[in-house]
Parts: C-alpha cells; structure tokens; sequence
DNA sequence: TGTACATCAGTGAACGCGCGTTCACTGATGTAC
DNA sequence: TGTACATCAGTGAACGCGCGTTCACTGATGTAC
C-alpha cells in the first residue's frame, strides 16, 4: 500500500495539522501519538515514517500552532493601520472565543506550562514564537523599538496570563479577569 | 503496623505538602502518585487511606499550595502599610527566584493550564484560589473596591504570564519578558 | 515505452513500562469489659 | 488497671490499561534497464 509522494506530504501535513490541534486543547502528554494520527485519518503504527519522537512532533506542532496564530492575530489587509491591527488583536486576543477554544488559540496561553517543563531545544522554538507574536503586537505602538518592544512583552503577558485565569477558574472568576484585562488592554 | 491518630494525622500533611510540591513541579500528570507517596516517605499502596482519588489530593494540594503562596507574598509584620505589602508582592513575585523554582511558587503559574484542563471541582477551588490573591494585592491600592479588584486582575495576570512565557522560552527570551513587566508592575 | 524489481507509506499486532487503583497481609493501636 | 479482641495505617504484589515505540507485512509507487 505504498502511497505516493504528493499524498506521503499530505498526510505529514495532517499530522502537523492535528497535532497544533490537539496538544493545545489536551495538552503534551494528553494528546497521544494515536490520537493525533488518528485525528489525521491514519493508524498510530505509521506515525515513525513521519517523525522519529513524539518530541519532534511537539515541535513542528508548536511552529505551526504559533504561525496560524500569527495570521490569525494579523492584519485582515496587508494595507491596515499598524494601530488597527494591534487593537485587532488586543480585541480578538481577549474574546471569549479564544477563552473557549484553546485548540485553535495561542500556544503560549494552551502550552506555556508543557513547556515550561520540557526540553531546552521546546524552549527555544517557544521563545521564538513569542517574539514574533511580540513583534506583531510591538507594530501598531509608539516609541523607541525598545519601548515598544517592552510593553508589547507586558501586554501579551497580560493577556496570555488573563486567558489561562479564565479558563482555569469558575465562570465567574473568568468573566471578572477577561472583563478587567479587555477594560484596560490598550493602556500602558 | 497500626500506627496512632498523630502519627497518621502527620503522614497526612507530609501527603498534601509532597504534593502542593511535586504537582507544581511536575504538573498533575508529570506527579506520580507514587512520587508523591515517596516523597513523604511512605510507599504507594498506603495512599487510599488517606484520600479517595488522585483528584481528591489534588484539590487538597491546590489549596496549600494557594495557602502557602498567600503567606509568602503576605505582608511580613502584621502592622505592615498595605502599599509596602503590595510592592514586596510584586518584586518577590517578579523575581527569578519564583520563576526558577515552581515548586515553591505561585499556583497560577505553575499550574494553571493544567487546571484548565481539568474538572469544574478543581476550577471552583482555583479560582477561589485567586481571588485570595487578588485580594491580597488589591489592599496596597487606590480607588474604589471594584477598581482596585480590576487592577489587582490586571497585575496578577500580567506577573503570571511574565512567569510562564519566562518559564517556557530560551534565557534570552525569559530575561526581556521579566525585565519588561518588573519595569512597570507598579503602574495600571 | 514496457518490464522487472526495489522501495517504502501505511497497517495492526506486539514490546516493555509506568500509571491509578485494589488487595491480602502485618502488627501496633484503640476499645470494651 | 489489666486483658482480650477488633481496628486499621502502612506494605508490597498484583490488576487492567494506555502509553511511546518497534516490527513483520502488504501492495502500490518509483526506478533501472
């Protein structure tokens, strides 16, 4: 049953597709090899023609969590407002839409603890997620590049940390912090 | 081996302060509930006289671990000006010191994804768990009840957030988001 | 272009392992008289 | 207070289960001539 090379790609990107998936509403160690392939439409036995660990998969995963992400949060037109787009963001960031959906959310608010606690090589494509979601959020701000990039790492912390409080906490503990974080998010 | 009523009351607390350590540590899955049985120098089989489920110490474990966050980010004299306890939160909590030692740290950061992922029991407990802490930090604060509480939200989700993404990403990385949020903690 | 053979994507059984939980057992503690 | 017996905290083997990973196998695809 040798499949060709165009359908082999496919199926590596429903691999990475699934993944980004399910390790963001499930978490490292709850999304298993199976689940992932069979969220892809394979059986689990084939997933090593693909990726030699689950680690290698975690990170392929995590770059393309972070990339539809980024597009995501993006500008809508490639002509928008710099501005426009970090009000955008800010907006889309703290909706209650992304507190409901961590599968299709930021990885820094659905993974940062797995993280947290894997290996130096996940930290460091973790890391270069964030700060190319910090330069995206750091565009429509004003100031030195230092500045801007500063309070761009305060306010995604903020919002990463406001995120993970909600859907950690009762229903109304939730709506007070999104409530607190949306009221202010443009400040500061 | 019948051991006395405080012999066994003792075993019990070693129980939850092993686990408020391990899970922080480790995460709820990465903790063992043999870990944690050794930890406290007792072996595994012993567990179920004490608790029911692994679900039950961990709502036992969150609750100290919230216990003994809100004594180490507390006011140090009983006669300490509320503002001076909120500044000291702010530095131990922005520290490297927590972010380098989860085990002893703050719940939300430590844990927050992984309650995320859990039952509605465990996010009651949790976000009773920060409004501990919010209340706390809201009483070095200006403005009326309701504005120090949004501002109190707003500070602990940045400082949280700073402490995962720190946690989670290569040093360079850690060190900017710090650096960023330990600038400004004290304004918003 | 056609043919013969090597390659390899995907399958499903199997591996060893650690998990949460259960259980029979031990012997000191607690209790009833 | 002393004695006989019931209780039960802790031990360590065992349970079924799901995990990441390996492997023999299949048969369509790719390649060499």
């Amino acid at each position: 049953m040798r499949l060709s090379r165009e359908e082999k790609e496919r199926s590596h990107e429903r691999i990475i597709s699934s993944a980004a998936k399910l390790f963001r509403r499930d978490g490292i160690e709850g999304a298993s090899v199976g689940d992932v392939m069979q969220d892809a439409g394979l059986t689990h036995g084939g997933f090593y023609k693909h990726f030699d660990t689950k680690e290698a998969l975690l990170i392929a995963a995590l770059d393309r969590a972070f990339e539809e992400t980024l597009a995501w949060l993006g500008p809508k037109q490639p002509d928008e407002e710099p501005a426009a787009t970090a009000g955008n963001f800010r907006k889309t960031y703290l909706s209650n839409e992304h507190v409901d959906a961590p599968s299709m959310g930021c990885p820094i608010a659905a993974l940062g603890i797995d993280i947290a606690r894997g290996t130096k090589q996940m930290k460091a494509r973790f890391g270069m997620g964030v700060r190319r979601v910090v330069s995206l959020l750091a565009r429509g701000s004003t100031g030195t590049q230092r500045m801007r990039e500063a309070r761009a790492l305060r306010q995604i912390a903020m919002m990463a940390g406001a995120v993970i409080i909600a859907r950690a906490s009762d229903p109304d503990t939730a709506r007070e912090v999104m409530a607190a974080c949306r009221d202010r998010s443009a400040s500061n």
